[in-house]
RNA sequence: GCCCCCAUCGUCUAGCGGCCUAGGACACCGCCCUUUCACGGCGGCGGCACGGGUUCGAAUCCCGUUGGGGGUACCA
């Protein structure tokens, strides 16, 4: 702390540093208060976990209190942020099904819920931020600043010095006359900043270890470090949920706020609450060009909005002690974020995976029918409506992979062969390999005996052809059908057998059996 | 460098001083069911980072160490 400048003791500009204590912070916000939370990204790239699980949080947290969701975009950087990634951000969430009451599209009593519109009102709050004194214009550039910590024996790294807190009217004049634009920054106490987080308890951060830090730019447009506190202000927003990355900077935000109950514009402190990054593989945080992060990749694959939810609410949260499935409404009923882990949690495919598959089988019948639909579309195998003959495969083979599929795109490959022309089944490798040599005479045999039937069921199709292969020639039950299935379906794997060939009936299914044979 | 956060099976977690020779889930490995693959059932493998305290008693509280992460921007 050594060799801080300090404010005061300077002739011309005299800030008297306004009350900032902790006393002011008492907030307002009791178990009783309404809870309005808001999830404001920045729209830049594409949708990843980490981000949706910090809209669930807030989401879930606002169903559990009844209170409100605001959904608001933070577009002040210009450079990175794009009108696609903000189409996308709506996209994510009304796909997901969380649905906010206030914020963009749906408006509300604070609009617009865009930064990018709300510059006017960034401009007001500045002016009375620079007249009661908690912040005040920085001309000093990088480069000089660094020059004074070497010129004082200090690092050079340390960061903003504090220079032009007091700085005198012939002083700001030069600088005005060398044609410098200041940028504003707040002017932070000179005492420890003390706040408790819903997490991770109380958070203290020394005195001193935070510099000024700058809410304007040099252009005169606002930074993340004013809108974002002053638009939770002004949107009376009672509970910060963020991610963990923004836990440094808020003891910044603290003190911001105490300014803005000063000049009236904030009327309490909200509560804080970090929430623990996602990571990926190894120790690195999930970033947004991991595949396995992006939002949409993992719809494409076929992750249902239910499976997702549930594995992402599992990021630092638990329903039971041994219940790990669960439904959104179960989440809404119990989610707490003092509950809430404060380690950061890994992102695992394979279980999320998993609970996606369980969230499947919990599918109605027609429902998981329906969302097949547009996969099979993607893979070519149905147009853009189904024709009558389509809608009776499908309606007929969805509960035969119900129980077999995690991700609603393993579906196509699955049936692909129902859909196809006879003549048009192409055998995999994999399948052509596990034949017998006697491949011929069990297929003679097959469609001899299946020539045979005359009632086309399930049953009958199995007991004549255990017959025939099982009993007659000889052949272990686990072999038996390998060809049959191989012809039928062209893989090695398939549904099962029999329930497949009712399906495409016995003309088709013997037409296979017939083209296999050659 | 300085500031802040984090630490239970490979992974996600239960645990909030005695119910813990640490429970569940995913993954993995067996077995059962079975026309393949799944589903389902049963069983197995595997963990409190380390060191000091506090206490009759610690995974649980305190301190330290180590390890990991974040911040230290006219990004968010």
């Amino acid at each position: 702390m050594a060799g801080r400048p300090r404010a005061g003791g300077k002739v011309g500009v005299t800030m008297t540093t306004p009350s900032v204590s902790n006393a002011v912070s008492s907030p307002a916000v009791t178990p009783e208060t309404p809870v309005r939370v808001r999830f404001c990204p920045s729209p830049t790239g594409t949708p990843h976990v980490g981000l949706i699980r910090t809209a669930l949080f807030n989401w879930a947290y606002a169903r559990h209190t009844q209170g409100t969701f605001v959904f608001r975009i933070e577009d002040t950087d210009a450079a990175r942020d794009s009108e696609e990634s903000y189409e996308q951000l709506l996209e994510a969430l009304k796909w997901l099904g969380i649905s906010w009451e206030e914020g963009v599209e749906t408006g509300g009593p604070h609009e617009p819920y865009r930064q990018s519109q709300r510059l006017d009102l960034y401009k007001d709050v500045v002016a009375k931020l620079l007249d009661a004194g908690y912040a005040y214009e920085c001309y000093s550039s990088p480069d000089e600043v660094e020059a004074r910590h070497r010129a004082a024996g200090r690092d050079p790294k340390l960061g903003y010095d504090n220079f032009d807190r007091s700085l005198s009217a012939e002083q700001v004049a030069a600088f005005k006359a060398e044609g410098r634009e200041p940028v504003l920054r707040v002017r932070m106490p000179d005492e420890d900043v003390t706040f408790t987080d819903m997490v991770r308890g109380e958070i203290t951060f020394k005195a001193g270890s935070i510099p000024d830090y700058v809410i304007v730019r040099a252009d005169g447009s606002p930074l993340y470090t004013l809108v974002n506190p002053v638009d939770d202000a002004l949107m009376g927003i009672t509970h910060v949920l963020r991610g963990e990355d923004l836990l440094s900077s808020t003891p910044r935000q603290v003190v911001l706020i105490r300014a803005l109950m000063d000049i009236g514009v904030a009327s309490y402190m909200p509560v804080f609450g970090h929430l623990p990054y996602v990571m990926g593989e190894g120790n690195k945080k999930l970033s947004k060009r991991d595949p396995q992060s992006n939002l949409f990749l993992l719809r494409d694959r076929g992750f249902i909005p239910e499976g997702l939810l549930n594995y992402l609410s599992l990021l630092g949260w638990s329903l039971s002690a041994d219940e790990d499935i669960f439904t959104v409404e179960q989440l809404i009923e119990n989610f707490d974020v003092h509950d809430v882990l404060a380690n950061p949690a890994r992102f695992d495919i394979k279980k999320a995976e998993a609970i996606n598959g369980t969230h499947i089988r919990m599918l109605a019948a027609d429902d998981f029918r329906g969302r097949l639909v547009p996969y099979l579309r993607a893979a070519d195998l149905v147009g853009d409506t189904l024709t009558a003959r389509e809608e009776e495969i499908l309606a007929e083979a969805a509960p035969l992979i119900q129980e077999r599929i995690a991700l609603l795109g393993e579906a196509p490959e699955m049936i692909s062969f129902l859909f196809k022309n006879d003549d048009a089944i192409d055998v995999a490798d994999d399948a052509r390999k596990g034949l017998p040599e006697n491949l011929t005479e069990v297929l003679d045999a097959a469609i001899a005996a299946l020539d045979a039937v005359t009632d086309w069921n399930a049953e009958n199709i199995q007991a004549v052809l255990k017959q025939a292969l099982v009993e007659d020639l000889g052949i272990k039950p686990r072999l038996a059908f390998g060809p049959v299935r191989t012809a039928i379906s062209g893989r090695r794997i398939s549904p099962p057998l029999f329930e497949s060939m009712v399906i495409l009936g016995k003309a088709s299914s013997l037409a296979r059996l017939h083209a296999f044979r050659g």
